[in-house]
DNA sequence: TTGAATGTGTTGGATACACGACAAATCCGC
DNA sequence: GCGGATTTGTCGTGTATCCAACACATTCAA
């Protein structure tokens, strides 16, 4: 909306630092790849490295954040309401994030990611809630969205934990019948 | 050996340059592309490419070269000898090298073409040269480079109009004992 | 022929990036 | 533990790139 549009050089190097870190995390750990690492791989100057991210942790989280999205098909989302549908296809994106991350060696960082996913899942329920009630219950809207992505979130941990057996679509829509009542008026 | 190595960005810029014109070419004649094309599909400023490039005929030419020396394997003749081997195999990347020029229609500018494939040929024989002559007549190795650059650039016509039938090594092994006949002491 | 649209080439000022240097932190063999 | 080597963050300065604006050339339909 608002954005004035970003200098097409920061978005060059933003991407030549994410693309080469997510070509390191298919080598090696997270925990063994250094900065240098990064800008070697990415041709750009190490303090340019600074200019964008605070440091590795930084990168770490906006990469996720920049994957989850495209996982979330996020574009669609932000035009489309929010229903039975797009809630499984939501679970369904998440899931397929995590199985995605398990592949690149993340070990000791589930907390973190954990974190990014409730965060994106946050602002985008938040903003699908947004577009059907018109901002009329504001904090209504933003508790509604806390407590959706928390429990997609829980809900990808319990289907991991299940052994994938079924489908993620099956998994979470077991359950939908039972949230509603769970929480329909008495 | 003296070359200060050249800034990254421009190296990348560069690079982001001639790729997407040699993307756009393989789309359009040489004729049809705008110097807006390739800098949409470079993704950068207009401004910038005339930083590095005086028109678009001279990057034509570099990019040309560039290729061509590719074709030649440059890093390997600069620290051979010219012997026959060396001359069948530089015969044969140039008509490599026409072919897939062939493809990419950059009809009318023959002219051009000839002239980057000779000057190149000739920066080339004239390096061989001097690694196993010494420097010690230069004028001699200079004129000798210009001899067999215009007489591989002839040959290569001449192999084109002969229809292509016989292999660019055989095509100019026929000719090597006439030519050297041709300038043997009497 | 005219005029609107598009492409060319150039300029000045703002900003992102490269580079080298630096101190501090971390790693790692001994 | 110690000491050298590597990595991390930061800074100042020079330079490559962006951007908006400009005059001019070319194209092309009315």
């Amino acid at each position: 909306m608002t954005q004035s549009k970003t200098d097409p050089r920061v978005q060059r190097t933003r991407k030549l630092i994410m693309d080469a870190f997510i070509e390191l995390s298919e080598k090696k750990e997270f925990k063994d790849i250094t900065i240098k690492d990064i800008t070697t791989e990415a041709m750009i100057n190490r303090a340019t490295f600074y200019y964008h991210f605070e440091d590795i942790y930084d990168l770490l989280e906006k990469v996720l954040s920049e994957v989850l999205l495209v996982n979330l098909n996020y574009d669609f989302y932000q035009n489309d309401e929010l229903n039975e549908e797009a809630f499984v296809s939501i679970f369904h994106a998440v899931t397929n994030f995590q199985k995605s991350l398990s592949v690149r060696c993340h070990r000791g960082y589930e907390d973190t990611i954990a974190r990014i996913i409730r965060e994106q899942l946050e602002i985008i329920f938040y903003k699908m809630l947004l577009k059907q009630h018109k901002a009329e219950q504001d904090e209504a809207l933003k508790i509604t969205a806390v407590v959706l992505s928390w429990g997609i979130y829980g809900a990808s941990v319990q289907w991991k934990r299940s052994g994938q057996e079924t489908s993620p679509e099956q998994f979470i829509k077991l359950a939908i019948p039972y949230i509603r009542t769970g929480i329909d008026r008495a």
